[in-house]
DNA sequence: GTGAAAGCGCTAACAC
DNA sequence: GTGTTAGCGCTTTCAC
């Protein structure tokens, strides 16, 4: 009856209540559980005996206090601009798996691209002393960015860097890739093709637009470039785009800036009633399950998901493991993969 | 010189720094952030003089020592089945907005239905010692559960909930809006109708697997159930319901029991080279940006997604700010809404 | 009205 | 090899 009550209750002890029971300090306990035992000689019996004990009362270490005392909370912060699109989303999930299996655990959260909320969510973060922080960038935040790692918090940027940043950075060949995509257009016949993108100065965005018009001006084609703002919702970007589509008749391809501008962007076409490829070749920045089932599917520049996550993780950990802090910024540029499908697919002149 | 540096390195300063800079002690200033001034009758001059001092030296109070000494840590756990799902990372995308709206942070997890791995999950956020539980819970976790409610922490499940638990729970209509689905269906003249769905007792599931039996039932159809186990790669699901469809060409109409499966279903019905609706009828359960923009666009059992979370959360926060800890099982069944589109249009026969 | 002091549970320098 | 003890930074009871 009693046993039964005291299972029940899971009284919270303590690892002096513990060191009670055994009749010996807390010290001997604390080294035990931190893998002390050798280096401190401590009689395997003992060792044995505690951690029979530990198993069968349930003892489990405040991992409030540990932080406190050691400083280490064993957690990362993660922010990405909305987890609700599912690049980011499937790199969180991935992150996550990676960080649990190593230990840690994820705080997470949305930024919007808001500098100002992405500031106070910093604030928190620290805040709740997370020991190292995954970061997709809104612009603005540089001195927040340098202040953690200055106080000695790694710092990993994704998906876009900040310019004059201490910050490590995984990020993808943007301009790159898209050069790639807008050559493959050229190479399928087409000639005016527009890119629809955000009306950002992020580094992604600006690689991007670069990649865009490189390949035009090397194929000596005139440049169709329109900027939508992020801060607005669905229905309005989708407004803009069919009103640029309508007053650019003369276009025959367009590459859309991200998941969601394409996602927008194949309503908008949708709406006008124009046939894709026939009046309209597309491509889109980021893969989207949606484009690998639309009718025709959609063309798509992917990201590496799993190197990307595997890469921001293993740096982190790696800043996270190692006392040496004076090492260099550390970075990297992967190379996305063009996707070609029937949305962009040669069209019989 | 010497001041630009101390900016920088942002020494983090104690209440005892703080108290000792201000020849007061310690506890006056605890009060007075504790917003305990009045009752404590701390003269409005010294507050002031606190709060400028606080302000000027950038003071934030250890959040890690604050729960340590009062035992809430703010921070809410949010488990869901896959963050990398759109449903769930767009319920955590409202959680997490509105958690942080009344001063609560998010530690989210994804449980991948599986049971061990919730409960080292589960196991990880007790040591972290959240405040209170969001959980989309997998089947097998009840008495942890309970463990949970028993220790005065809150726990509310959504998507699905757990038999014989105390915990609260926000689900929607499974069963009757899966019944209306599948009459939507006969009205426009299907009677061949499938259900393919998961192979899993969790009662999300087997109450829209009643809710289409039970219109079958209603009209004398035959049943076609095709069962599928969650616990495997999109290409093998996709195998599974091409070689269900292909074993039963009988069928003018399939209902998917989630979204994942609508999707790996069109893949499936895409590779058989079925036209939808002439050939077969869709419907799914949860929308996808996907069913919108697809062709044709299809039909959806749309859940709240809004109201679940609002509902969520503010079980979740009230628990939390109230004392009475007596107070029963409160749940919500909210409605799902059939958003009909072309692929389960009538055809003409 | 304000302060001293006792912990919350843990770690680790130091002592023996 | 093991124990004593001083904090980590905060809240809160009790005293004045």
């Amino acid at each position: 009856m009693d046993n039964l009550k005291k299972k029940n209750l899971k009284k919270k002890l303590s690892i002096v209540d513990l060191a009670k029971q055994l009749n010996i300090s807390p010290t001997t306990i604390s080294f035990i559980l931190n893998g002390k035992a050798q280096e401190k000689r401590i009689s395997s019996e003992l060792v044995e005996r505690v951690l029979k004990q530990i198993e069968e009362v349930g003892y489990k270490p405040n991992a409030l206090a540990q932080s406190l005392r050691t400083g280490k909370t064993m957690i990362i912060g993660l922010m990405v601009e909305n987890i609700a699109n599912p690049f980011f989303a499937n790199i969180a999930r991935l992150i996550e798996e990676k960080a649990y299996k190593n230990g840690y655990k994820i705080i997470y959260c949305s930024t919007d691209n808001d500098s100002a909320k992405t500031k106070d969510l910093l604030r928190i973060f620290q805040d709740r002393h997370v020991d190292g922080y995954i970061i997709s960038p809104p612009e603005g935040i540089e001195k927040e960015v340098d202040g953690l790692i200055d106080n000695g918090s790694p710092v990993v940027l994704f998906d876009r860097y900040l310019h004059d940043t201490k910050a490590d950075f995984i990020v993808v060949d943007n301009a790159g890739s898209t050069y790639e995509a807008v050559n493959h257009l050229v190479k399928n016949g087409y000639k005016n093709i527009a890119f629809i993108t955000l009306d950002s100065l992020q580094t992604q965005m600006q690689d991007r637009l670069k990649g865009y018009e490189k390949a035009l001006n090397e194929h000596a084609l005139s440049h169709h470039v329109k900027e939508i703002s992020y801060y607005q919702e669905e229905e309005n970007i989708i407004r803009h785009i069919v009103a640029f589509l309508e007053r650019k008749p003369e276009l025959d391809a367009v590459l859309f800036g991200t998941n969601y501008l394409g996602v927008s962007g194949l309503k908008a076409i949708k709406k006008l009633n124009k046939r894709v490829p026939e009046d309209l070749a597309v491509i889109s920045f980021d893969d989207h399950t949606l484009f690998e089932l639309h009718s025709p599917d959609i063309t798509a520049i992917s990201q590496p998901i799993e190197e990307i996550s595997e890469k921001l993780i293993t740096i982190l950990l790696g800043r996270l493991n190692k006392t040496s802090k004076a090492k260099k910024t550390q970075s990297a540029v992967l190379a996305p993969e063009l996707i070609v499908r029937g949305s962009s697919r040669k069209i019989k002149a």
